[in-house]
DNA sequence: CGACTTTGACCTGCGC
DNA sequence: GCGCAGGTCAAAGTCG
């Protein structure tokens, strides 16, 4: 298991994004480029090798800019605004439809996290229908035990309970087999997750062999499964996919997922910078690698990043289409993502993920 | 030996 | 209050 999260792994990153001409022409000038971003070509010539020696708080922005630059044009899944228009958002505003393009969202005004504003939503249920490819069970990047197992009336399919492992969350989820679909799953999340696991980062071994190196060597376990997901179903988000979602386990209804081969980390520092571009995802990702990112991004025992909250939702392995539908368990207030006045209804979306991961759940408190 | 799954028992909410 | 259904607990078993 954990030698699957080899040196490869985090590099996976790379994987599900490419280059476009912008970028790598963009790269051709590198010097100039990340030397003054935002200059003009006039700018070239002398001032240019004075720009490229800078090494001042400018300069720094300068290089912060390019490599936020960098990233969004290196991504070429589907965008925040992918989503959103996906699960027909509402009540966003202009600010958050400026940051919901990726193309854009450097030059938009900071968004302010409102953790009052997640945490008062954490309640929220919202169920995915995953067309499974396989036998197997999608994985949403996250961690679950299975707590339970519940035969249901007019079903003949049992249903799962599972909770996520990591002691300080309190998500939930349940999976069963749809019944006119038996290739169908029905996965229910309950709660967020607001926290990664050490498995996303231990996808990223430092380079080092002690320090990261040991502490994954330490805690295998909490190593996502990097296997190939032939196994998985995967829907498209923590929905988790298993939109953070499903358990990989034989016969699909009972598993534990995990994930994929993805970055998740690294996913997530994308997104989640796009959410919060004060967020610099240079800092974790970029500046000096992964592994020492690593350092910074477990602020406490147990690999948590409660400073951070997981926009992810984990790509299914195969081209699973995934139906989701949010229900808002608590009044939502204003700006909820609901599309539909009903209580315990909200949105419904077919989205054929070509997408890493997406917390839909999030992003709808989010936004 | 620790983590995880299985599974029957127990608890809780709801409708009658 | 009773019964049903869904959700959770926890002991036992399994696995690496």
């Amino acid at each position: 298991m954990e030698e699957m999260a080899d040196e490869s792994s985090q590099y996976h990153w790379h994987d599900d994004f490419r280059f476009g001409d912008e970028l790598m022409r963009e790269l051709l000038d590198a010097p100039a480029m990340v030397a003054g971003a935002d200059n003009s070509s006039s700018n070239k010539g002398a001032d240019e090798d004075e720009e490229r020696e800078e090494d001042g708080p400018a300069g720094a922005r300068r290089r912060e800019s390019m490599v936020n630059r960098l990233i969004s044009t290196v991504y070429s899944g589907p965008t925040l605004s992918d989503i959103e228009s996906a699960l027909s958002f509402t009540g966003v505003s202009a600010d958050s439809q400026q940051l919901l393009d990726g193309r854009k969202y450097y030059s938009s005004s900071p968004v302010v996290f409102s953790p009052d504003k997640v945490l008062s939503k954490m309640e929220n249920k919202y169920t995915m229908k995953i067309k499974s490819c396989g036998s197997g069970l999608a994985d949403d990047g996250y961690k679950w035990r299975k707590y339970g197992q519940k035969s249901i009336k007019n079903s003949p399919n049992p249903r799962s309970y599972y909770r996520c492992t990591n002691p300080r969350c309190n998500a939930k989820k349940q999976v069963e087999r749809a019944v006119d679909e038996p290739d169908t799953l029905v996965v229910t999340y309950e709660g967020l997750h607001l926290h990664y696991t050490y498995s996303h980062f231990l996808q990223h071994p430092t380079p080092t062999p002690s320090g990261t190196a040991a502490a994954a060597a330490k805690k295998p376990k909490l190593h996502l499964h990097t296997a190939p997901v032939t196994t998985t179903t995967s829907p498209p988000a923590s929905m988790p996919l298993d939109g953070a979602v499903v358990p990989a386990g034989a016969g699909g209804d009972s598993s534990s997922d995990s994930g994929g081969g993805h970055n998740v980390a690294a996913d997530a520092c994308f997104l989640l910078e796009q959410a919060v571009p004060n967020c610099s995802s240079s800092s974790y990702m970029f500046d000096g690698g992964f592994a020492s990112g690593e350092e910074r991004m477990l602020p406490s025992g147990g690999g948590l990043l409660e400073d951070m909250v997981p926009l992810l939702v984990r790509r299914p392995s195969c081209n699973s289409a995934a139906t989701t539908t949010t229900t808002s368990s608590s009044g939502s207030p204003a700006g909820a993502p609901v599309s539909s006045p009903s209580p315990s209804t909200s949105s419904s979306v077919s989205w054929t993920p070509a997408s890493p991961y997406i917390d839909m759940a999030i992003l709808s408190n989010i936004f």
